[in-house]
DNA sequence: CTTCAAAAGTGCATCCGTTGCACAAATTGA
DNA sequence: TCAATTTGTGCAACGGATGCACTTTTGAAG
């Protein structure tokens, strides 16, 4: 959770963006922090925002509503996913370049991982963050769709791209209650690769 | 007030359930009104509580969120296309009748109707209420995907009857752009029809 | 180094959706 | 007629979110 890859950025921020980073982070964790300990209802902004030592102003600042306290990470999540697919390697086709990511990143976290699990659980067993989840999960394909569109160069309502982003995003999904979710998940993705060189081949 | 005393009435609904169904309708129009007069934020709950002459207790004894002010007949829409397919006619197929329920209510409204075009532009300038009714048609996907299982004695996790639920949910909103409409369901419907009869035949 | 403007954060009052509570009125059944 | 349930009310309050005026911090230009 706490990874700033820094494989080629070394994040030229100045003092500036590091201190309004840091308590970017001294909220999230804060928050998540409690939201863990007693349950997303029952911890409040105001508690929230004592326990990171700000104002709720400024938590709102970072965060624009309270949900978005639990998904810190999503935009950064969403623009890695797209970027995976717009800076593949020459030759590399889109599927496999999905494929890629999604081993490289969503299943990181997937095994024996307690903090991982707990924060799933939180999820599932609230509805405001349930419903929070899958919007995003909707605006992801949304995004990815117009980013496979644009590389492959199908109209950008063109059922295909739509259909590969969301088939790409839930093959982790569906992967996880497999023995070996690597396997199937590269299976999945097999699929969709041979599916996808008919339509657009050559990206 | 009047008094429709009948010995021997029929009587599908007691004067109590017609008094709460009057000021129900009374809330939602009222809601309604205000809301295409001057935007959906723009209208507050209390005010709305007024114009209908109740309480704001009262109001949300009827609705549960200010969004279901809008989108007050979705209990009854779903539970009508739900019958549609359970109570189809014998021997008709699932596509079938959903193309016929299709026809008949969701593009009756579709063509020249000024306050249905108003209505669906408030919804869709209105983030808040896009969301809503997004994650609205998810559930009515699933519910239809469900009963669908159900009448054709599929796994209810089956991908065939998802697919096919939000297809056939789908359909009319892919069909409002032709200048034929209804043909266009019908051809969609058409395609679905062929489609579900390799899969279970008989249903 | 000084100065200045933008950015970041603060404190506070307030709005608004929503809920809980105690209570009155209507309705129903005995 | 007398309870008991349902339905609606008034009010206060909670928690999220916003706007505003203001101070502090920071980066950079002169």
């Amino acid at each position: 959770m706490t990874d700033t890859g820094n494989g080629a950025a070394p994040a030229p921020m100045g003092r500036r963006e590091r201190k309004k980073a840091a308590t970017r982070r001294a909220i999230a964790d804060a928050a998540l922090r409690l939201f863990l300990e007693r349950g997303y209802d029952a911890v409040g902004i105001r508690e929230i925002a004592d326990a990171a030592d700000v104002s709720t102003t400024t938590l709102f600042k970072h965060f624009p509503v309270k949900e978005a306290l639990v998904f810190d990470e999503d935009a950064d999540q969403e623009s890695s996913l797209l970027a995976a697919v717009r800076d593949r390697p020459e030759g590399r086709s889109v599927p496999a370049a999905l494929r890629d990511h999604a081993l490289r990143h969503r299943m990181a976290a997937a095994d024996g991982d307690d903090r991982f699990t707990a924060f799933r659980e939180l999820v599932a067993g609230t509805p405001a963050l349930r419903d929070y989840a899958q919007a995003m999960w909707l605006r992801h394909t949304d995004a990815l769709a117009r980013v496979i569109a644009e590389e492959s160069g199908l109209p950008g309502n063109d059922p295909a791209c739509t259909a590969l982003a969301h088939f790409a995003l839930e093959a982790p999904r569906a992967a996880h209650g497999h023995d070996d979710p690597r396997e199937a998940v590269v299976r999945a993705f097999d699929l969709l690769e041979s599916g996808w060189r008919a339509l657009a081949p050559g990206d």
